[in-house]
RNA sequence: GCGUGAUUGGUGAAGUGGUUAACACGGCGGAUUGUGGUUCCGUUAUGCAAGGGUUCGAUCCCCUUAUCGCGCC
C-alpha cells in the first residue's frame, strides 16, 4: 500500500497546512520534522528513545547503504525496518545529494548517471537512477526518493535549467522501474532560486505524478535564506493540494518555520545530530556551545524541557563529557537537539489549528534572537 | 666543595646576533542545513630563569646569581 496523505487544514492567515501522513509503518501529523539515519541508524540513539521523543519518520540513505552493507543484506534481513528493529516510518534518500557532495569532477556527472568512487576501497561505482530506485525498492522504505542533480548554489541559470531537464528525465526512468508496491515515491523539484525554472520543474514533475513532491537543491552551500525562501515560493503553487510536500535537508528552526508558513509538511537535517556530537544544544534562546567555559559550574538543566536529557542532566555535567569526548554527552544533545525540533513541530501545527502561526513565529523569533 | 650540562608559553618542545619565536597538545571562541562519526576555522609567549655586560642591535656571545641534572672528592 502506497502512503496517504489527508489535508485537515490550512492555516487562515498563510500557506501552512495541518495535514495526516498514513504510512504502513504508521500515521503522522505534518508538518513534521524527520531525523537523518543514514547509515540505518539515527547516530547514538535506539528506536525506542527515538519514539520517546515522538519521532515519527526517520531517514536513510540509498548512497551508504549500498556501499555497506549492501542493499541485499537488507533485503535478506527483511528490509530496513526489520534490519534496524524500527517499525514506523522510513524514508530512504536517493544519493543525489552525495553527488553534489563527494562528487568534485563535473565530467563523471553523466545524462546516463554518475561516477562515484567507493570511499571505502577506492572502486569505481556507476550509480544511475535506475540503479538508485531498484536499491531503495530493495530496502523496502516506506518513501523513496526519485534520483536527481543537486546543482550547487552558485549554478547559473544555464546549469540550473540543464539540471532541471536532467532531473526530469532522471524521474521518468527511476519511475519507470519502481516496483515495489509498498513503497511510495516522491518526485523532486529543483531549479534554485529561479521563478521559471522552478514553475517548469514543478510542473513537469507534477505531471509524472508522484506521491509526493520535494523541493531540493536548498540548504546546499552557502545560499542565502532568501533563495531558500524564493525556492520554496515558486515551487509550492504547482504542487497539488492532496500530495506531502518534503523540503530537503532543512533543520535550522527558523527556516522550519519559514518553510511551514510557505506550505512545507516534511523536512529533515543532520543538524540536531551533528550539532550535540560537536557540543551544540538548540534553546529557545538560541543555540548554544556547551563547550564555553561559561557552564562549567552551571549545574541548571539545558532549559526548560520535556526531554530525558533536561530532565536528568545538567549543563555542567553535559560539559564535562563534551569536552572529554564522552559519546555520551552527543547522545544525550542529539536527545534534546532531536526533541527540540520535533516539539517545534508540534507546537507549529497547534498554531495552524488555533490560526495563530504568524504570531508564533513573531513570538519564536524574537526569542531565539535573544531579543527578549 | 670542584667540574660539567642545562633553564624558551599551561604542557611537550623547535629555533636564530637583526622587522611578525616553528610545530603539537591544552585553553578560549566560532562554524556546521537530503551526515565520508572524534570534523573544520580562528585565537592563544610584547617574550626565551634573574641581574649585569659586549654590540648599532641579543632569547642566541660574556660575567654573576638562582634552580635542576650528571660526574668527582
Amino acid at each position: 500500500m502506497k502512503i496517504k496523505y489527508e489535508l485537515l487544514k490550512k492555516e487562515k492567515n498563510t500557506k501552512a497546512r495541518l495535514g495526516i501522513l498514513k504510512t504502513n509503518h504508521g500515521d503522522f501529523e505534518t508538518p513534521m520534522f524527520m531525523p537523518v539515519g543514514t547509515l540505518a541508524n539515527v547516530k547514538t540513539l535506539t528506536p525506542e528513545e527515538l519514539k520517546e521523543m515522538s519521532s515519527a519518520v526517520i531517514l536513510a540513505n540509498t548512497y551508504h547503504l549500498w556501499l555497506r552493507p549492501g542493499e541485499d543484506i537488507v533485503n535478506q534481513a527483511g528490509g530496513l525496518h526489520k534490519f534496524m528493529n524500527y517499525d514506523g516510518p522510513i524514508l530512504t534518500d536517493c544519493g543525489g545529494f552525495q553527488v553534489f557532495s563527494l562528487v568534485k569532477n563535473k565530467k563523471d556527472i553523466t545524462e546516463e548517471g554518475v561516477h562515484f568512487k567507493n570511499y571505502l576501497n577506492g572502486d569505481k561505482l556507476f550509480l544511475t537512477p535506475e540503479l538508485s530506485i531498484q536499491i531503495q525498492n530493495k530496502l523496502d522504505s516506506d518513501i523513496a526518493m526519485s534520483f536527481d542533480e543537486c546543482p550547487p548554489a552558485s549554478a547559473d541559470y544555464d546549469y540550473l535549467k540543464n539540471s532541471v531537464e536532467r532531473t526530469l528525465r532522471w524521474a521518468k526512468r527511476g519511475k519507470a522501474v519502481h516496483a515495489n508496491e509498498n513503497q511510495s515515491l516522491f518526485g523532486i523539484i529543483q531549479g534554485g532560486p529561479i521563478e521559471d525554472l522552478r514553475a517548469y520543474s514543478a510542473k513537469e514533475t507534477v505531471k509524472m505524478d508522484f506521491d509526493g513532491y520535494s523541493i531540493g537543491g536548498v540548504a546546499n552551500d552557502g545560499e542565502s535564506k532568501e533563495d531558500m525562501y524564493k525556492a520554496i515560493d515558486y515551487s509550492i503553487p504547482y504542487i497539488p493540494d492532496d500530495k506531502p510536500r518534503y523540503l530537503m535537508g532543512v533543520g535550522d528552526p527558523i527556516d522550519i518555520i519559514e518553510g511551514t508558513i510557505r506550505g512545507i509538511d516534511m523536512f529533515d537535517c543532520v543538524l540536531p545530530t551533528r550539532l550535540a556530537r560537536h557540543g551544540n544544544a538548540f534553546t529557545r534562546h538560541g543555540k548554544i556551545n556547551l563547550k564555553n567555559a561559561k557552564y562549567k559550574k552551571d549545574f541548571t538543566p539545558i532549559e526548560e524541557c520535556d526531554c530525558y536529557t533536561c530532565k536528568n542532566y545538567t549543563k555542567a555535567y553535559l560539559r564535562h563529557l563534551v569536552v572529554c569526548n564522552e559519546v555520551l554527552g552527543g547522545r544525550l544533545l542529539s536527545i534534546h537537539n532531536i526533541r527540540f525540533l520535533i516539539r517545534l513541530t508540534e507546537e507549529l501545527r497547534e498554531a495552524i489549528k488555533n490560526d495563530c502561526l504568524l504570531e508564533y513565529k513573531k513570538e519564536f523569533i524574537d526569542k531565539y534572537e535573544n531579543k527578549n
